[in-house]
DNA sequence: AGCACGCCGACT
DNA sequence: GTCGGCGTGCTC
């Protein structure tokens, strides 16, 4: 006889460690691979998910049994956790936490996966039975006879109703349960909408790849105005089958109701939302709707792309180079990248949009591994804006502004316009700049700047150990107008107001948005189209249309040009792009100052023409020659600690063992903002030509890491493809 | 992450 | 004499 085998299963749990346990299977259990289980974990109760059954168990341990399965079906289907599983190597990112990031937070905690059953009602007997005082009973059963068929409790709740009242009527009888009625489907009239291409949208939509062919990835290059989304609604009325899902990946910002309202009206009811604002109920459903293979049609947000789709027909990814699309923290994947793995698990094509493509994407166009789709031509007859760079070395400056900038204003002013003032505040390098002739200091044995830390008056280089005391005048021209760069623009603001004491200033950044509505209100009153003049940082240069602004003036371009982030390049040229594009929409001509006190950089050179792979040319060249992404694959560690010396010290430790022929370290150094919330942050950046071996390099610290037995209080992340290494 | 166990200071 | 501080270790 043989010897009888008992079941086991692999379990991961949603805990910060990178291990698995294992547990009994009862005999009246049958479990697989991203089944959802209840086990006793130490001596409380936990939810985990089934990663392997039957594997050998670890020996001199005795298992305990699985308690139960929450249900008979794998939450997550094979496609998701193949998906999963990859991106938690991937990103060397525990495997529990990875998978339980694709559940809804009720899954999580191992609530049942079903919706609560709504009650239906409808009026049933003769509402003059009623006393006399009874009024609101009487008009909910007046309502309710006016609903055709029958209303859920949420709706009567909804139409001012109360509960009681509802209990009181079916407990008189005069109101009894209904049947859920059958979800309508999509009415012929919407079904046969389809958006009008103009003939340049219609050329870019046949070179899109079919779904019927199987993976491909596709970069649509389309210039802003050139109509993205309607090539997307054209291509996913084209594609889509009445059974299959798609998956359309927006950043959180894009996602407004008037994109929904978009989709809604070629699509109607198979439309469905995922982002940040929705509550635990609204996640569930919509999850099990994806889950369930409904026909639906999501559009979402970075963390869409790993929810159960068991019929995705294609994927979207829209301002594919938004930065939103990466995880900052924890689980730091990107949303992009993530969806283009799982087109290819999927066998399924993905189309990556954007008029500023990333270097990457458009690095793997131009190696064809992607396919590239342009669409360059401006929807309407709207021309493109005139881009002129502002040299202001040596001129004096007014809350940053110089005097042909405030010229240029005015005149548009009179002329009945709007002006748009933009700060660039992002990508302040902390880098010190001579005002006078533009001089930044640079390391003596890397081709880098230095950077500023305030906190020592120190510069140091990212790239080597240099480091050297903040002078207070330039080395160069020994001028005193040598300051950190970006200092001195809060007052813009305040001068526009007084240079300009009868035209309203709109000030739109995260502080004057925050109330609900507000930008609603400010949007209302700017595209009234009387003249004003806007202020603001990023979100001027994202979503919204301002049709009546004909002049941009960008403050300060030069913090992105010699940061040490190497991406801050790109992110400026991007950022200086689409805020170009808020100029002259429409038929007014539109016109960019930018000022600089580099108007000889190559960079800025190219930008003025107007046209953006030049530029991207010009940027991959140089992270070619500095052997940086997409030319080479980086990680980074970042440890934060109570002490600066004790982050340095467990990176010096890594770095040890970190040595290999094929990995490169730069650090480890402090990060820009070296102390935040009193700890102290440093970084190890790991670069590779290699991307499996940087993975397995990564894989076997992380190993070492955990079996340190490390103090409490020391943390440490990998982000691997960091976007920021500051 | 939780949660218990453990070993030292101020309280009924 | 205990209550409770949070440092350390473990969870199949």
């Amino acid at each position: 006889m043989e010897p009888h085998v008992p079941r086991t299963a692999r379990i991961a749990l949603n805990r910060p460690i990178r291990r698995l346990f294992d547990y009994l299977v009862p005999d009246h259990i049958t479990l697989q691979q991203g089944q959802r289980v209840t086990v006793p974990f130490g001596r409380q109760s936990a939810t985990g998910l089934v990663v392997e059954t039957d594997a050998p168990p670890p020996e001199g341990i005795t298992l305990k049994p699985v308690r139960s399965a929450c249900e008979e079906w794998p939450a997550l289907p094979t496609e998701t956790f193949k998906l999963l599983s990859w991106a938690s190597d991937y990103y060397q990112h525990p495997l529990g936490e990875c998978l339980f990031t694709a559940l809804p937070p009720a899954l999580r905690r191992g609530r049942p996966a079903a919706e609560k059953q709504e009650a239906y009602w409808q009026a049933f007997g003769d509402p003059a039975s009623l006393p006399g005082n009874a009024k609101r009973q009487k008009e909910l059963m007046a309502w309710l006879q006016q609903q055709c068929g029958s209303a859920s409790s949420k709706q009567i709740v909804r139409a001012g109703f109360t509960q009681s009242q509802i209990r009181s009527l079916h407990l008189k009888g005069l109101i009894c349960e209904a049947p859920q009625p059958s979800p309508a489907g999509v009415p012929e009239e919407v079904r046969s909408r389809i958006p009008k291409l103009s003939q340049a949208q219609l050329d870019a939509a046949v070179q899109l790849p079919a779904p019927e062919n199987g993976f491909a990835a596709s970069l649509l290059f389309g210039i802003t105005g050139s109509g993205k989304t309607e090539l997307y609604l054209y291509y996913l009325k084209h594609y889509l089958g009445d059974r299959d899902q798609a998956l359309v990946l927006v950043p959180e910002i894009n996602l407004t109701p008037q994109t929904v309202a978009r989709f809604q009206h070629y699509f109607g009811s198979r439309i469905a939302v995922w982002h940040s604002a929705l509550n635990d109920g609204e996640r569930l459903s919509t999850w099990l709707k994806i889950r369930n293979g409904e026909p639906v049609i999501l559009i979402g947000t970075r963390s869409a792309v790993l929810l159960p789709f068991t019929g995705l027909r294609t994927i979207v990814v829209d301002e594919e180079h938004d930065s939103s699309y990466k995880q900052g923290e924890g689980f730091r994947y990107s949303g992009r990248d993530t969806a283009v793995y799982r087109a290819h698990l999927n066998n399924c094509p993905v189309i990556l949009g954007s008029a500023t493509p990333s270097m990457e994407s458009y690095h793997n166009a131009l190696t064809g591994k992607y396919s590239l789709v342009k669409l360059e031509e401006r929807a309407g007859n709207a021309n493109p804006p005139h881009i002129k760079l502002l040299d202001i070395r040596s001129r004096p400056l007014e809350g940053g502004l110089s005097r042909p900038a405030l010229q240029a204003i005015e005149k548009r002013l009179q002329e009945g316009q709007q002006a748009l003032v933009f700060v660039n505040r992002r990508g302040f390098a902390p880098a010190m700049m001579c005002f006078d002739c533009g001089h930044m200091v640079e390391c003596p044995r890397c081709d880098t700047r230095l950077t500023y830390h305030r906190r020592d008056r120190a510069m140091r280089c990212h790239h080597c150990d240099f480091q050297a005391a903040a002078t207070d005048h330039c080395p160069k021209c020994n001028s005193d107008a040598f300051k950190p760069v970006g200092q001195g623009t809060e007052r813009t603001e305040d001068i526009l107001t007084t240079q300009f004491p009868d035209t309203p200033v709109v000030r739109v950044d995260r502080d004057s948005t925050q109330r609900k509505g507000s930008i609603q209100s400010i949007l209302k009153k700017v595209n009234s189209g009387r003249p004003c003049i806007l202020v603001g940082t990023q979100m001027l240069a994202k979503g919204h249309d301002f049709p009546n602004v004909t002049l941009v003036v960008v403050v300060n371009a030069d913090g992105g040009l010699f940061s040490v982030d190497f991406r801050a390049p790109e992110q400026l040229i991007q950022t200086l792009l689409q805020v170009s594009g808020r100029a002259g929409r429409g038929e007014k001509a539109g016109e960019v100052l930018i000022q600089t006190c580099h108007s000889d950089h190559p960079l800025l050179g190219t930008l003025a023409q107007g046209n953006y792979l030049p530029i991207a040319s010009q940027l991959l060249a140089e992270r070619e020659s500095s052997l940086l992404p997409p030319y080479r694959t980086m990680a980074i560690f970042r440890v934060e600690a109570s002490t600066m010396e004790m982050s340095l010290n467990l990176l010096d430790d890594i770095k040890l063992k970190a040595v290999h022929s094929n990995i490169e370290t730069w650090g480890p150094l402090p990060a820009i903002i070296a102390r935040r919330a009193d700890r102290h942050r440093a970084q190890l950046v790991l670069v590779s030509k290699s991307r499996t071996r940087l993975n397995r390099q990564l894989a076997s610290l992380c190993e070492g890491l955990d079996l340190m037995k490390l103090p409490r209080d020391i943390r440490w992340a990998i982000d691997v493809d960091p976007l920021e290494t500051g």
